[in-house]
RNA sequence: CGGGAUGUAGCGCAGCUUGGUAGCGCACCUCGCUUGGGACGAGGGGGUCGCAGGUUCAAAUCCUGUCAUCCCGACCA
């Protein structure tokens, strides 16, 4: 432990919010070199290189094969699968000395396209699953929480390429299954829910969730009880339990509303529920404006109106380009009139609503007893709130925050087409990969165990995934039978596999504790007085639970304990 | 990019209002003493006060600009 190159604190740093990250960077796991980027020291290399043998070996087993592409990539093969221009900023561009582009890869979908096309030309090789491990950087517009939110980070991602959608579907099962595992062995409970493809692309994907009760993960999860249901908000759909919505206004009749410019304002004003109104709501995507027409009561989800209108930004339009656009300030703008003039989506809450209440597209006037006339078409862009119904099985959802940890996607030939990467068939014809890709993010992984095991002392590794299985404490190092003894029992454990730490600082008895509870050794023997009696003491970090025993008792029940995680 | 805050030693902070030789705690080095939950004493090393201008006899302190970092929203493993 004395060259061990490790400096723990005394303090919380001042500049992290999240447990894991202030606890990493207490405990001496990491540094931050600059914003959302960071060196892993030693402790934090052994952690990760403990999550991703576990990662290979399940994905191993599950028939995947690992190799390595490069970091940075050529922007020639992001032209070809047209993402040059749509993956925006979050892709950082260079450019090299003879002046040609190139980029540090995000996610490598164009790179590994370009080396199955020239392997895999025959449907006799497929499918095929290939993985790597391998630093991603992505220049996100707000990095946070340390390790779980880096600009630079360590991603398991895989690919696969099959002859049919149904073969896909299988190697998609099989992940599942993989993944599920891994996360286990990493002693993390997940959750697979429906996700959002974003910009990976492709139309099934999910999502492996930690589920958290604090606010530190960045999705809301919504699932149901009753059924297996559960989708990330950015895809989570419901059934509206109130979804006919009328009136008494049978009429339709411009009213005087002055001073009303909220849905909460002009249901208090007319008396009436908050679904019963036509909420007019402008979106500027791709410096467009849309206007979603939606159910006073609901909001709308940017990323499904994304989707929808197939844009790549996406915001909130200000009051002056509502002025732009409408001719007034926001509050009493509908769509009657505009129709040709701007993008009009109208969601899928509004489709019950019976002589229902909208801006009068006018300033201070409102219309009551309005109905939708001729054939509209409704989709989805809304945002399901808790309470509402599951889709599947019509009960109430519930929701939590949750950290996403791994992501697979069904690809079909998002990339192979525009890449022209083909293989021959049975009957000669040359036809485009369907692709799967699979990601597990290995610095998030870790991080989320921290987020999920600690306590007011420190980290609680679980034990696959520990920098080191034991940490073994002469309380003094002065006293020559207390360092004989630890001594001892630090070379037996070591002899037999485990990867033990002896602490032979000269500090006091606190600080080593201290710093054992922090850095979050799973077991600690510490030899103390009563090894004149032949016992030292056995204390367990996740239960606290403190037992005295022989040494050879501790080392058996450490070695049992390591030797369980290879069973 | 919008809103809020902060930059002084490796870490945590004071000093700034009212300009006058840059400080405290932890960590680090030496010696002594101590050894079951972050001891104690003595001595020591370490900072162009984020950077650049300006005001002034004199700037960490006042003014202007700039950069960086953190927190809240859009991005995602």
């Amino acid at each position: 432990m004395s060259k061990l190159f490790v400096q723990t604190l005394r303090d919380f740093p001042q500049d992290a919010d999240a447990m894991s990250h202030k606890l990493l960077v207490r405990a001496g796991y990491i540094k931050k070199i600059a914003n959302g980027i960071y060196s892993y020291l030693p402790l934090m290399q052994r952690v990760l290189k403990k999550v991703e043998q576990i990662t290979r070996e399940e994905l191993n087993k599950a028939g995947a094969q690992e190799l390595l592409m490069p970091f940075v990539q050529p922007a020639e093969l992001w032209q070809k699968s047209g993402r040059w221009g749509a993956y925006g900023k979050e892709l950082l561009r260079m450019k090299d000395r003879h002046d040609v582009e190139l980029c540090l890869g995000p996610t490598h979908e164009e790179v590994i396209t370009y080396i199955a096309d020239g392997i895999l030309t025959s449907y006799r090789q497929l499918p095929v699953n290939l993985y790597q491990f391998q630093l991603k950087f992505r220049d996100e517009i707000r990095p946070r929480f340390g390790l779980l939110r880096g600009r630079e980070f360590i991603m398991k991602d895989g690919y696969s390429f099959h002859t049919s959608q149904k073969s896909l579907e299988e190697e998609y099962e099989n992940m599942a299954k993989a993944y599920k595992r891994i996360f286990e062995r990493c002693g993390l409970d997940t959750k697979m829910v429906q996700s959002d493809s974003g910009a990976i692309g492709g139309k099934v994907s999910h999502e492996f969730m930690v589920l958290t009760k604090t606010q530190t993960g960045e999705d809301d999860v919504f699932y149901c009880q009753n059924c297996d249901y559960s989708a990330n908000s950015n895809h989570a759909v419901s059934i509206l339990d109130d979804e006919i919505t009328t009136t008494a206004f049978n009429k339709e009749e411009e009213i005087h509303t002055p001073n009303v410019k909220t849905i909460k304002d002009l249901a208090e004003f007319l008396n009436v529920k908050e679904n019963n109104i036509l909420k007019s709501v402008m979106y500027i995507v791709d410096s467009k404006p849309v206007m979603v027409m939606i159910r006073g009561d609901k909001e709308v989800e940017e990323t499904k109106l994304l989707n929808v209108t197939g844009g790549l930004e996406i915001r909130k339009a200000t009051d002056d380009e509502v002025l732009e656009y409408t001719g007034m300030e926001p509050g009493y703008m509908s769509y009657s009139g505009l129709e040709n003039k701007i993008k009009i989506i109208f969601d899928k809450s509004a489709k019950g609503m019976k002589n229902f209440i909208i801006g009068a597209n006018k300033p201070e006037y409102h219309i009551k007893g309005v109905n939708f006339k001729g054939d509209i078409n409704f989709v989805d862009v809304s945002l399901v709130k808790e309470g509402e119904l599951c889709p599947v099985c019509n009960k109430p959802l519930f929701v939590t925050r949750g950290i996403e940890v791994g992501n697979i996607f069904q690809l079909g030939t998002k990339y192979s087409e525009p890449m022209k990467a083909y293989y021959t068939d049975e009957n000669g014809q040359n036809k485009p990969y369907i692709m799967g890709c699979y990601g597990i993010g290995i610095t998030r992984t870790a991080a989320s165990a921290i987020e999920k095991h600690h306590d007011e002392f420190g980290i609680i590794w679980p034990l696959a995934i520990a920098p080191y299985h034991c940490v073994v404490v002469p309380v003094n190092i002065q006293d020559e039978l207390q360092k004989e003894v630890a001594l001892k029992i630090y070379n037996e454990l070591q002899n037999k596999g485990v990867e033990v730490v002896l602490d032979d600082r000269e500090d006091r008895a606190g600080v080593k504790f201290k710093d054992a509870d922090l850095i979050g050794f799973p077991f600690r023997i510490t030899a103390g007085k009563t090894v004149q009696d032949g016992l030292i003491e056995f204390k367990t970090r996740q239960t606290g639970e403190v037992v005295t025993m022989t040494p050879d008792e501790a080392v058996n029940k450490v070695v049992e304990e390591v030797n369980k995680l290879k069973g």
